[in-house]
Order: C-alpha cells, then structure tokens, then sequence
DNA sequence: AGCACGCCGACT
DNA sequence: GTCGGCGTGCTC
C-alpha cells in the first residue's frame, strides 16, 4: 500500500492545517474532503475536518500520527461548503479549524451521528382506506389519524393521549410500524393568498425574478410599511415554483411569532426554523431539514448563513443595517457580507432589505453595484408619521417631558389611543451622586458610572454585569444627600404612572421582559388596542408593529449625535427612524415627536424634513471627504490586558511590524495607513485596559496581505502571554 | 485554545 | 525537602 497522510482542519486557533497518517487499514479512497475525523491533537482528543489528501508531507516522520476514526463515510461537508469556508478564513484571518466550527451543529461537532436527529414515529403499511377489524374506539382513532397522515412521531402521539401500546397493537396487525425518521415541520393547515401589489413592489418582484439564475445583489429600500415581506413571500413562490430552497435571514429579534407564522401559513412546503432559542437537536434536526432538501424555506438569524441548501435559489436578508448580523466575538464575520459570498457561490441573487439601509449597501446600490429597488410609498396610500423636533433647551421638564408633550399623550389617549415613550436607556437612573461632594457610583472595573435599578434596588453596570446595593450615605462625605440624577425606563414609568394615574402604563425592556413568553403575553396584551402607555428601550424598536400606538414620545435621542464613533449618526437615525416607524396603521398615521437640546442640529433636521435617504447622502459625503468606510476599508487591532502598559505596548509591537513590512513591500497606489494605537473609549472594561489600532486602505487585497504579513508575527512576540487580542475586519463599531 | 514542562517562593 | 505559582512552548 502506498503512502499518504491525510490534511485535516482542527478546531484550534492556529492558523494551519495538520498532517495525519490515515487510520490503520484505511486506503486513500476512504478519505474524501469534508468527512469528519477524531484525532489524537497533542494531549487532546479532537473532531476535524478532512481537506484532502497527499502523498509528501513537510512534518517529519516520526512525527505523524494516525488518526483514530472516520465518523463519516460520506462527506458531511461539500466541497463548496469547504471552498466559502477557506474564504472565510482568510478574510477574517482566522483559523480554518474554528471557521468549520460555524458549518457543523453541535452535536455533530461533539461526534455524534446525523441519525440522532432523528425522532421515534410510526409508519403506516397498510392502505389509507383500509378498514382494519379493530375493536377499541381508541385504537380506531389511532387509526384514524394514520389515514390522514402516512407518518406520525411518536410525540405527536402521546400528546395526544394515544399510548405506545395502541401504537404496538396496530403494528402487530400489520397496519403500521416503528420507523425513525427525520422529523419534517408541519403543513399549514390552509394556505393564505397573495396580496395584490401596489406598481413598485410589482416592479421589485418583476426585477429580482428576471435574475433568478444568476448572482445579483439588491437593496430593497423601503419605507416602514411599504410592503417589504410580502415582496418576500412572492419572490419566495417564484423560487419554490422553480424547485429551488429560499434563505431568508432576519435580525436576532426579529424572529418574532407573527413573521414566522406570516411565512409558514402562506406556503404549501415545509419551513424549517434556526434561531438561538433551539436546542443542539433541534438545531441538528432544522440542519439536517435544510441540508437534506426536506426544507424549501429556511428562516434563521445570523449563524443560519451557513446552512447547507443544496438547492439554493435566493437569500433574502431582511434588516440589513441592523448590527447583529455582525458577530462581536470570535469569528467575527458579517452574515450580511458573508450572504454576498454565497449567493455569489451558488449564482443566485441575495436581496437585502431596509427602511434604512447602511451607507456601504446604500454606496454599493447608488454606484450601480447593486439592483436598486425603491418601495416609496406605505400600504393603501397612507401617509407616514409626522415628525417633529421638540427643542427642550431652556425649557422646564416635568418629570423630562416638555410641557406640549405631554400635552400631546394625553390628547392621544383620549382619542382611546396608545403612546409610545422610547428611552434607550435601562435602570432608574443612569447615575447615583452626592450633592454635597459630587462623588458619584462608578464602577470598580470599568470607566463607567454604575445604573441605579430601583427593581430591585441596587447599582448595575451594564458593561460587566458588576452589581453592589446601593449605599445609604456618600462613601466619600458620608452625606446622606445622593441622589439619582437623569432618567432610565424604570423612572419614566414611576413617573408617566404619576402624570396618568388613569392610564396603564407598561415598560418594556429586557428587566422586565426576561422570557420569550413573558414578551409574547405582553404583546398579546397591547394588541388588545386598549388605551395604555409604553415605555421601552429599542427592544420596541425592532420587528414589532403597535398599530394603536399614534404617537411615539423619543426622549434622549441626543446621545448619539455625538458619538465618538464615526457611525453614530448613521445609526441613530435607523433607531429614530425604526422607532417612528412602529406607530400608526394605514389609515391613522401616528405622530412622533423627538425632545432634543440641539433642535439646530443640521444632520437631524435633514432626518426629519428629508428623512432619511437624504441624510445617508450627506453622511456619504463626510465620509468621501474623510476617506472612511465605505470610501475605504477599515480593520481594527483591539488588545486589552489588565496591565495599561502592556495593553499599549503590545500594539506599538504590532505597529512597528506593521510599518516595517509597509515600508519593505507597500504599495504606492494602495497605501494603508495606521491610526493609533488609541485607548478605547471606555479605556477600562470589565478590569482590563484596552487599545486600538486602526488599519485603512482603499484596496481590500493589499489591507489583506498587509494584515496576515503582521498576524504571522504578532502570534510569534513574546512577553505578552496576559494580552487578549484580535483583528476585526471590517468592525461595526470603532469605540 | 488547551495542556505540560520547568523554574522560583512559602509551607509541613 | 515539596506544593504550586504562571511564563513558555508545542500541538501533525
């Protein structure tokens, strides 16, 4: 037999694959890319990846060891799966091994067999229209419902009420028999017709459908309520029509009930669902769903871009500015860029969906990149809500409303109307302080001051979750005069409670709606249309529509206009806007009205006069001039350790070798510059330092080749084994 | 990332 | 004399 070692990928942060001898007795034919391996790894045993296979190997001899087992037979990986994965490696600089990670569910990660997906059901064998002699009125219904479906899980049953052994009575007679299977998600009872659309969306359904086939991006830019999902839902019929699966990804929580269900009752194919609230098998079942063909949609959040769909005919990416498709640690991939890839891959066109697009989509569709698509107008003609800047400089607050605001809720609720306060901003208070010295609560580990949550009482620090009970008297003066100064949702319901004593009033964010049911029965009750007042973070901002509401109250928008981050008013005029456009239904627009202390603010009156559109073009030109995304592209070195010096010296490190390697092969025409390293802006988080360092360059291929010249070497420095670190290609956030 | 090896300080 | 601190190096 001749000699061959196997390249497999292992789940190790280091960037290279390793050689193995095969298992004993094995021929090269066994192994085929994309079967999984154990492996005996150092002093580790480990589950990887197979790459391929080769007959010369650099690793000594003596060196090599053989794998332990094949745990597949066949590939449980493709070669395309293989090939967008290798492209996600290099992209993000990070190892092959922890890369496949993302394309493997859990369970099989741990080495488990496809068939654990599987369910317990029962099979029918004999015709639907038999009229088996059975004797229990129990076992007839038993039968009964064998007649209606050829297969049923055996939990089906039970729940039911049927019992395993009327199951075995029927199988005894030959009527049916234990089979385990994949379980394949249910038929909708009846199926809901289309919508008629209005000329635009026609025309988006028409433009998407004539490239179906081919690879083609599209940004569907459409206003709150123009009608986006069910653009969705008839593209989504074409593909099914065609044979082929749909991907549609949506914000982490967006997946809400109402969505799912909106896509399930309309389609007569099943529809497989992967989200964080599943367990390992039920994420391995929803895999398997998809990878199998079984399912023909498949709706999931950010880590469902990796889902194997051998028929893949479209992704639709809903929300496409929305950050969470952005992963924040580890593999820090973007599922947004990362669907590009694929539908790239596949040839199938992705459409991305927004009422507020980012500045790259909305660059990349007014260069001509991308297909742009325009909804421009709400459902039956309505007109959108009226915004309007409330300047509350000089002015007195009651309680941190304007007078006319207030004035303004309680005309809405006379009408039997809801209000809707939006305060991003958690807790009681945001600060505790002394009036005597003016010391105030910080946090011990962070640059942070610490929030006064009054339910239950205590001081939370929102950014390493440190709590502590609140002191009675100042630690510095032992004055007892503290107090909470400024406002979070917890105050303002104390206190709208106060103004409207008659009004129900419900708060709404993640300290009171902890649970997924806790938030469903909220919701059910504020669909009732019952008079009430909402108060919430931008937990009410996403995925949710209050048609009651008619008028939105936004209390503290004026954070994000001067954000450090040069994103900031990019992404507060999404949340305004995303919050303005929960309000209202068809025929009764709502109001909404933003409290601000800089109503002169140029960026803010061109949201609300031009709305938005026309200040993505503005903030597009700061960033020409700047030379910032999307008119560069950016990564960032973060490093933080306990020590400051060490944290800062570590990216000096990394910014010699940086501008050693520039100066010995940089390009004139594609210079890339470094900024920093810098102190992040909450310099100490969680009890560590932090810095920055920032890399831009106008052509990805050089960043990318500047970036793994440095990580090779960064990886060999040594004195720096207590610094955390990482790259972030193409970071959401710079603060 | 794990995990072991190895070389210096405070204990029975 | 050893237990254990964590800095360093290696993993086919």
């Amino acid at each position: 037999m001749s000699f061959f070692v196997v390249d497999i990928a292992l789940p190790v942060p280091l960037l290279r694959t390793f050689d193995y001898l095969p298992v004993e007795g094995d021929s090269r034919e066994n192994y085929q890319p994309g079967q999984r391996v154990r492996a005996d790894f150092g002093r580790q045993l480990l589950t990887g990846i197979v790459l391929g296979t080769r007959e010369h190997t650099e690793v000594p001899h003596n060196k090599l060891k053989p794998l332990l087992a094949r745990l597949d037979d066949e590939p449980l990986l493709t070669h395309t799966d293989l090939q967008l994965a290798r492209w996600m490696s290099d992209y993000y600089h990070h190892s092959l091994g922890d890369v496949l990670e993302h394309w493997v569910p859990t369970l099989l990660r741990r080495g488990a067999d496809l068939s654990e997906a599987d369910e317990n059901g029962w099979l029918r064998l004999a015709a639907a229209d038999a009229e088996p002699a059975l004797r229990g009125t129990k076992q007839l219904a038993l039968w009964a419902q064998f007649q209606r479906q050829s297969y049923i899980a055996h939990r089906h049953l039970t729940a039911q009420g049927f019992s395993l052994a009327q199951c075995r009575k029927l199988a005894e007679l030959g009527l049916i028999k234990e089979q385990q299977r994949l379980p394949v998600p249910p038929l909708p009872e009846s199926v809901r017709p289309a919508l008629t659309l209005n000329d635009e969306q026609q025309s988006a359904v028409t433009k998407v459908t004539g490239v179906l086939g081919q690879f083609k991006a599209c940004l569907l830019e459409g206003v709150t309520g123009s009608g986006k999902t069910e653009v969705y839902l008839q593209l989504i019929d074409k593909v099914i029509q065609q044979g082929k699966q749909a991907l549609l990804l949506v914000p982490e929580i967006g997946l809400t009930p109402q969505t799912v269900r909106r896509f399930q009752e309309r389609f007569d194919v099943p529809v497989a669902l992967l989200h964080s609230g599943l367990n390992d098998r039920e994420r391995l079942q929803g895999w398997r769903q998809a990878r199998e063909g079984h399912a023909r949609i498949l709706i999931g959040t950010r880590s469902a871009v990796f889902t194997p769909l051998p028929d893949l005919g479209l992704i639709i990416l809903d929300e496409e500015h929305d950050g969470s498709f952005k992963q924040q640690d580890g593999l820090r991939y973007s599922a947004r860029d990362f669907a590009l890839v694929r539908a790239h891959q596949a040839q199938v066109p992705v459409l991305l969906g927004s009422a507020t697009p980012s500045l790259e989509t909305l660059h990349n569709a007014l260069t001509g990149k991308y297909l742009h698509l325009k909804l421009t107008r709400r459902a039956g003609n309505a007109r959108p809500p009226g915004m309007k800047l409330h300047s509350i400089l000089h002015q007195p607050l009651v309680h941190g409303f304007a007078e006319p605001v207030l004035s303004a809720m309680q005309q809405h609720l006379n009408r039997g109307k809801q209000v809707l306060v939006f305060l991003n901003r958690r807790g009681f208070a945001p600060l505790l302080a002394c009036k005597q010295c003016g010391w105030n609560a910080e946090c011990r580990r962070c640059d942070a001051r610490m929030t006064l949550h009054q339910y239950p009482p205590h001081l939370h620090c929102h950014h390493c979750d440190y709590q502590q009970p609140i002191p009675s008297v100042c630690p510095e003066c032992h004055s007892p005069d503290i107090e909470p100064i400024g406002q979070g949702t917890e105050r303002i319901e104390e206190q709208v409670s106060a103004l409207f004593p008659d009004t129900p009033v419900k708060r709404v964010d993640r300290d009171t709606v902890r649970t997924k049911q806790a938030f469903d029965e909220l919701f059910d009750e504020i669909h009732t249309g019952k008079p009430c007042i909402l108060v919430g973070t931008q937990m009410l901002a996403k995925g949710h529509h209050f048609p009651d509401v008619t008028l939105v109250v936004i209390l503290d928008s004026d954070a994000g206009l001067f954000s450090a981050d040069f994103r900031g008013m990019e992404h507060s005029a999404q949340l305004i806007k995303q919050v303005a456009g929960r309000a209202g239904r068809a025929e009764s627009p709502g109001d909404v009205w933003i409290q601000t202390l800089y109503a002169d603010h140029p960026q803010l009156n061109l949201l609300i006069d031009d709305g938005y559109h026309a200040l993505a073009l503005s903030i597009l030109r700061e960033r020409m001039d700047q030379q910032l995304p999307p008119y560069s592209h950016m990564a960032m070195l973060r490093s933080e350790c306990e020590d400051r010096a060490t944290a800062q010296r570590f990216l000096e490190q990394a910014r010699h070798i940086l501008q050693h390697w520039l100066k010995q092969y940089g390009q004139k025409d594609a210079p890339v510059t470094l900024l920093g390293p810098v102190p992040a802006i909450m310099e100490r988080r969680n009890g560590r330092y932090r810095f920055q360092l920032q890399v831009f360059c106008s052509e990805r291929k050089a960043l990318h080749q500047t970036l793994d010249a440095a990580l090779k070497q960064l990886q060999t420095l040594k004195g720096f084994n207590k610094v955390r670190w990482h790259i972030d290609v193409d970071p959401l956030d710079t603060l």
